[in-house]
Order: structure tokens, then C-alpha cells, then sequence
DNA sequence: GTTGACTTCCAAAACGTTTGGGTGTACAGT
DNA sequence: ACTGTACACCCAAACGTTTTGGAAGTCAAC
């Protein structure tokens, strides 16, 4: 099984490689009674470009790159499969590939962006949940390489992204809990360093201080973002000597947790306490009880940032630079009126 | 920003560009003295191999591929993230790419593979979700192409492949099920068109009859693998005039729906009915209650199938072909006795 | 001083494309 | 008969690497 080139096409049908490349490529100096020939013995012997030789002479790649931050051996987390699929399909669409590594986040991970930049394996990247001080992001800035991010960076937001207001989402739960009788409101929240732990612990502060609500530095906890941990955290909140009416977690696989421990504790979710989440995975819809939640269109945020990468790549205008989406507040069965 | 080339660096050391070339790739026709002077000059200039060129010139890409068949919009499964961390992880340890490509199962889903394999765009591929009549199978024999399967084929089950024994693994559900006095047994299965489907389904009528249990056309239900759908499907046994005392279900995701219409219904699941899953995924452990499931190590397959495709490729031979894991129960709190 | 072995280096071809700058023909306008 | 121009085509260079098949130099042995 020979491989199909261009010289054994132009050699079929007698015309040069020159032609028969700009035959295939719809040049306007080849007629189209040779563009037909071309074509069609193309299609004959099943000729398919050789994209490395395409990409080594046009000096692009089509490709764009993802680095899924894996945490741990156990990784498995529903809100990434779902982003995934957004940029990946409208990555097909768009005719662009996707090239994905997976590295735990760290000292390796930056390694590997800085790499696939100076290797020019990719056009730009889709930069997922972003840091404080990322250095993913001084990298890519630093090489002037297109990138687009799902999330925001501390102050210097000078690049495209897309992102929920996770301040205005978390006032949305206060306020929901709050109207419901809770006073004695708890979170667990992501790690710091996280930029969206950032602004959903602000929203939490705010809303508290809305309902004039004292903050208890005892309500507030830190959680790795599984389920695990929020079941680990949740207990530890249950076990104060005046523990929550409500827990707010910073998303759904730790609200899940949060809610085992609870019905473990023998209490009943959306009555004897309230737990909300954050993200509105599919399974939000579908657990018990249905959990309260911000929706947040993850399949279409993973779609819009791979656009507005494409359209970065391909130097034309952005219509919006930043997108910052209201949320929605999804009230379920997780989250009830306070019994006293 | 002047790209730096082999030739560049010749420029600079003095040397030739084959002399570079050798010195980079440590031949031994190279003196000592001229290697540390080329090297030290490309560490300085930054000098990073054009990854095209070299793959047009090597004829291999040191790329493999995935196919990621994501089922609607709302896609979004623990279990495929996990695996993908699993061959991600290994495949960036043995110095190879991934190129993930997302795609509903389907004709476009073939396409892909046909147009990945043609265009020599990755050396391998890693299958996932086998299917009865696999059109993927067939594409990528024909082109002889490397593959590795995580799960079998029908019949001719003539590639290699890792999958787990999954008509042993129904027979312990079922076993461990009737131990606990269970009798009207219901089952929900992914579309028989999966080939695990088959081996699953297999597993529970040969659990019943071992059993002595007569299998009923009613309890046995077919769902799509999502967890909205185990719920429907539970919901539609459970108005069963004489509904099942315990509901297997062919993955956690319908596992966890199934829990959830059960409790919609007032049940306590591990009392009024038992339910169980399959694939332990994180969530398992930490639901409420805690799912009685199978366990299958999904990071690990991940990397398995992953090692033995990139040895397929190197042209080694593979210790073993075919590689069937005996899968575990996992007995947590969805299952109980039978209370009459 | 010729031979051979060894070391160190290099020119040129190759991988499969795309593209800038041609060439040759035909035919119209002057 | 010359110029202009439209058309269909193709040569050759370029992209950045690896590799083949030497060449040039040194040294020792005969």
C-alpha cells in the first residue's frame, strides 16, 4: 500500500505537481475541464494530504491546545468532560484540531505550555481554570501567543476570556438562603489560589454582609473540589458546637459530598439543612434530593471560548474581548425553608 | 521574534547543519568538544526542534489518538475523564501526544477515524467503548492500522485489547444480591449495541438462572447510560404492579438515577430496595447512601491500553494480546437484606 | 610513501507541500 | 508586424529536519 502524493497524481494525469496542488486548492489559472481530471483521480487513488508536510510549508497547524489539570490519580470530574466536549466539537466544526495534555497543575504543567509554544505544536491554547499568579498566563503573554481563558486573572485582565460572575452567583445563593430564614450559613470553598475561589468567596462576604450577617471564620472552610473533600469538610462543619443551617459549596461534586455527610449525620437535605452548589453539572438535576445550584452553560462557554480562539487565530476582530455571564440561580429540592 | 532553526545555530557555531543535527541527536561521529558547543549555543539561543519538520522527515508523529464519543451536548461522564487522565498521563510519560477528537458515535464518528488514519496523523489509536458491529474496528483494520481497544469485539476478537470480565462481574452482583434474599430482580442496560452491554447482560441472566430465578421480560429495562435516564427507567419499574426489591444497573451514572427516583418515591435505598452499579466511579463511594458497585480501575486501564499501543507501535511485542481484568465488588450501603 | 583505520565533519538529497515567478500559446487591438 | 493580455501551465525554491554517502585529516603500521 503505497502512499498517495502529488507527484504520483501529477504523474496519473500527466500535469504537474504545481497544478495539480492548485487544482486541488481551486486556483483560478487551472481550467476546469484539469481541475475535474484532478479531482477525480485524486478521489480514484484516495489521495489525503500529508498535513505535516502542509503544515511545515504554511506554517501553522490548525490545532489548538488544551491542558486539562488533572487532579490526582482519581481524576474525574463531570464539569471538564462537559467543557471538553464544548471545544472540542466546535473545534471540529471550525476545522481545527484539538490537542489535548493532561498534567497535574504545577511546576510540569507550565513545562508543558511552554513547550508546546516554542514547539509551535499549536496556534493558541484554551486556558482553563486560572490562577492568581499563573504562570501559564505570563508564559503564553510573554511569547504572544493567542489564547483565550475560561476565567479571569487578578487585576491585569488584559486578555480574552470568558467567565460567570461568580460575586453576583454567590449574593444569588445568600440571598436565596437568607430569604429562607438561614442566618447561620457556611462554605466550603476552593482552594485560594483558584481565581474563581476568589470572586465566589467575595459574592459569599457580600451577600453576608448584605443580610447583615457576621462572618465566623469557623463557617468557612477549604476543599480540593471532589466529592471526598466535600464530604470531609461538611463533617467537620456538622461537628462545630453550633454548626451551619447551611452550607454553600463553591461547586457541585463537593455540595454533593457536602449532602452524603449530612444524610449520614441522619439529617434530611432541604429540611433540616440547606446545601447549595455550584455549577449545575447534569447530575445536579438528578441527585436526592435535586440540588439548589448556579447554572453555569459549561457545554457553551466551552464552545464560545474555542470560537473566539479560532477567530484570535485567525486575526480577526474579537466582538467582545470579555464575556462575563450572568448566572442563573437554580432553586431545587436541596434547599428549604429553616425549621426551627 | 526570529525563529531559531538547526541553521541558525550553524551560523553561529560554525558548524554544518548536518554537524548540528548530530550533535542535538548525540551521535557518535560527533567530538565531544563540538557537541557541548552545540549544545550550549541552542540552550542559549532557545532553539526548539520544529516538530512538523521532523515528523514529515521521521514519517511518524509520536501522536496517538482518542476518540471521545460524547453522547449530546450534555455530555459529561466521570468515567471518560478518568480514563482520559489515564492514557493522557501515561502517554505524555513515554513521550508521545494525544490527540483527542470529540465526536457523537455515528458516521461522522467513523469519518474521523477514516480521515485521522489516512492523513497519518497519529501513529495509534486508542478505541474505547467497543461496539457489536464496529465500524471503527473494521476502518482501522483494513488500513492496518495500531490499535488497542478498551473493551472486546464479537466474536473475532482478533486485536488487542484490555476489558474486564463483565459477565463474571453480574454474576457476583447477582450472587451477592440473592445472598441478601433478593428475588425480583430488575436490570438497567446501556443500548445492546455496546459490546459491554452484551457481556453485562449475559452476566445477569446467568446469575439469575444460577440462581434458579426465572428472568421476566418487564424487569429488564434498557437506558442511555446517563444518570437522567436511570431515573426514568427506575421510575417506570418502580410503577411496576409488582415492582423489583432491587435494581441492577449496568453503570453508576443510571445507578445514581435509579437511587434518586427510588428516593423521589420515599424509599431508603439498602432497605426498601437495594441498587448497584458499575465502573466505581469517585462519586460511588461518597453518594448517599454509598453504592454497592463493581470496581473497575479506570486511571490504570487507561494506562494500560495507552502503554500497550505505544509498544504496538514501537513494533515490541506485546506480552499479552488480550488482557481481561477480574473485576471486585464493592459492597457499600445501597445494598441490604430484604426486608418483607 | 602507500595503505588502512579512525575520527570528525559536511554537501546534498529526501520527506510532501505551497507559491512566486516565470513560459508558451492564442488571439485581439493598433 | 508589433504590443497587450488572458489563459493554462510548470520550474524551482522554500519550509526545517534527518540521513546517506562520502571527504579531509590524523595517525600508525607495513
Amino acid at each position: 500500500m503505497t502512499v498517495v502524493t502529488l507527484k504520483v497524481i501529477a504523474k496519473a494525469t500527466g500535469k504537474s505537481i504545481t497544478t495539480v496542488s492548485r487544482a486541488l486548492n481551486d486556483y483560478d489559472d487551472v481550467s476546469e475541464a484539469t481541475k475535474e481530471l484532478v479531482r477525480q483521480v485524486a478521489a480514484d487513488l484516495g489521495y489525503v494530504p500529508n498535513i505535516f508536510a502542509q503544515r511545515l510549508q504554511k506554517q501553522h497547524t490548525d490545532t489548538i491546545g488544551l491542558i486539562l489539570p488533572t487532579f490526582g490519580p482519581r481524576f474525574s470530574d463531570p464539569f471538564f468532560s462537559e467543557l471538553l466536549a464544548g471545544v472540542g466539537n466546535r473545534a471540529a466544526d471550525l476545522g481545527y484540531d484539538l490537542l489535548v495534555a493532561t498534567r497535574a497543575p504545577g511546576e510540569e504543567e507550565v513545562q508543558a505550555y511552554c513547550s508546546m509554544v516554542q514547539g509551535r505544536q499549536v496556534d493558541g491554547f484554551v486556558l482553563v481554570r486560572t490562577r492568581r499568579k499563573d504562570a501559564r498566563i505570563e508564559c503564553l503573554k510573554k511569547a504572544d501567543y493567542p489564547f483565550v481563558a475560561f476565567g479571569r486573572a487578578e487585576e491585569d485582565n488584559d486578555f480574552p476570556y470568558v467567565d460567570e460572575d461568580g460575586v453576583y452567583a454567590m449574593r444569588l445563593v445568600i440571598q436565596h438562603l437568607v430569604s429562607l430564614g438561614h442566618r447561620r450559613i457556611a462554605c466550603i470553598s476552593p482552594p485560594p489560589d483558584l481565581m474563581f475561589a476568589t470572586y465566589r468567596s467575595q459574592g459569599f462576604q457580600d451577600g453576608l454582609a448584605e443580610a447583615g450577617i457576621g462572618a465566623e471564620d469557623l463557617l468557612f472552610r477549604v476543599g480540593d473540589l471532589t466529592q471526598r473533600d466535600g464530604y470531609e469538610q461538611a463533617i467537620v462543619l456538622l461537628d462545630l458546637p453550633s454548626p451551619p443551617t447551611a452550607i454553600v459549596s463553591c461547586n457541585d461534586l463537593m455540595a454533593f459530598g457536602a449532602m452524603s455527610a449530612a444524610q449520614d449525620r441522619g439529617l434530611v437535605v432541604g429540611k433540616d439543612i440547606s446545601i447549595t452548589g455550584f455549577d449545575d453539572i447534569p447530575m445536579a438535576e438528578y441527585s436526592h434530593p435535586s440540588l439548589t445550584t448556579i447554572h453555569q452553560p459549561i457545554y457553551q462557554i466551552g464552545g464560545m471560548v474555542c470560537e473566539m480562539l479560532i477567530q484570535l487565530i485567525r486575526g480577526e476582530a474579537l466582538e467582545k474581548e470579555h464575556i462575563l455571564l450572568k448566572p442563573e440561580l437554580m432553586v431545587r429540592q436541596s434547599s428549604g425553608l429553616l425549621t426551627v
